[in-house]
DNA sequence: CCTCTTATGTACGTTGCCGCACATTGTTGC
DNA sequence: GCAACAATGTGCGGCAACGTACATAAGAGG
């Protein structure tokens, strides 16, 4: 795990030269990009966009970790979030993947005291970060706000469930190309960014297992790939390569 | 999987000699003995009672099934549920497990609007069945009943996740304790009922791994079976010989 | 008691991934 | 352009679990 750096505490991340309006008109674009925040009625999200901060974030960033307190919470506007189960002996395993239609660290409005799994961009994106105390506080008293909170927990519920028996039961090319579809469909464009190490931690395999896969899935015309950089190629084709948990995650998921 | 049967739609199990009082009697009962129900104010349960009916499960009963609606959810007083992943081509993975500590249907005040996993009985037992949509009304109103249900809801998330990992690293037989400790917890006694097979089915492997991975348990000294029938005998060295997944569970559930 | 059924034990070749080690090839910084 | 590094390719022995098949053993019912 290579200079994963935390977010800033902080970090004022709207410059300094802004105005307030300006800020407040960041907040709402990016809420609107959220596919919670832009469900609310405009009033409620009114309410809660005082307490809404702007931030930004680049590829392997720490937004939780196990055991530690969650004192923020996420809604991704853009870019992709990894939710990790870290094991004894150092194997890590992905569990879940939440981008702009989820929240970061949702477990802390079910009254979890802290983190559970490591919480992971894998992209740069940008966000709206809030104070878990004051979510918790909205998600209390407003049931406009609540509704769409379970329901993308009951998604990640079943994203995890599927993870559980996928884990179990396919190879680590069926899994690969699953990750790359669901990576690929919460990101603009057809390249991005990953290294076979990345990819490994993710899957839970050695990072030579993804280096067969991934040579397989480029022979059989359906990427490509160097040094760090992927192009999805043929959509359907890896559609065809993936397991069924893709279509499960996508259908069960409303 | 022989024989399953699906819990009968309406069963009005309370013998119709019973009164009224004995009745209530019997919701009060049951409700006290499930965490959930019995975290409840006097107030609150005497207001959710007119809506709980007691019902009795026996062994390989199925509460819910993927893609069928959710129309009634069931609060344990005794007993196990597992929750278990259906993939293609028939096999079949546990990816959690209930007893009196949960609710089985929590997905439904989620928002789900029919059942993702299957769940399904392990033991006799007893509950409280309460129609979704009357459940729903309460959660979205009490939040006295709220707190606690979310509660469950990401003890269940995280004992999901933990699954997730452990099918990806852990061996059969490291499995297997832990799967064995987890249904200790929830069952009274040291003797309870599984063939190999229906171990099978949970633990997502062949009936012919669970056999070595049990004989390798009762060479140990750590368990005793025969025909259908385990005990357990030595926790201490089951625990030993579990992954750290059981204990992971154990403590991130509050 | 004897048959029938169900549960369990065991074997054998195959496969997917492991741990490990090392070669190769782009990129970056000087 | 060259050295240093980072990312990727590849080989090999080993092992856990697979699919399959069959043998044994313990109740159940006549």
């Amino acid at each position: 795990m290579p200079n994963n750096k935390k977010l800033p505490e902080d970090g004022n991340t709207s410059a300094s030269s802004r105005t307030a309006t300006d800020s407040k008109a960041d907040v709402m674009r990016l809420a609107r990009a959220n596919k919670i925040l832009g469900a609310l009625p405009e009033k409620e999200l009114e309410q809660l966009a005082p307490k809404l901060t702007p931030i930004e974030f680049k590829v392997e960033e720490i937004f939780h970790q196990p055991l530690d307190p969650i004192r923020d919470v996420y809604f991704p506007a853009s870019g992709i979030v990894s939710l990790i189960t870290l094991l004894e002996g150092g194997l890590s395993v992905e569990v879940a993947v939440t981008g702009s239609e989820g929240v970061v660290g949702v477990s802390s409005v079910m009254g979890a005291k802290f983190g559970t799994v490591e919480a992971l961009s894998q992209s740069d994106g940008q966000a709206l970060k809030i104070r878990a105390t004051d979510l918790r506080e909205h998600f209390d008293q407003s049931p406009a706000l609540r509704a769409p909170i379970l329901q993308y927990a009951h998604n990640l519920l079943i994203q995890v469930a599927q993870n559980a028996a996928c884990n179990r039961a396919h190879t680590v090319e069926q899994r690969l190309a699953r990750w790359l579809l669901l990576t690929h469909d919460r990101l603009d464009g057809d390249k991005f960014i990953f290294t076979q190490e990345f990819m490994s931690r993710m899957l839970g395999v050695r990072r030579a297992g993804v280096s067969v896969a991934a040579n397989t899935l480029r022979q059989a015309g359906l990427i490509d790939y160097s040094r760090g950089s992927i192009t999805m190629i043929d959509r359907k084709g890896l559609e065809a390569t993936a397991c069924e948990c893709y279509r499960a995650i996508e259908s069960y998921s409303v």
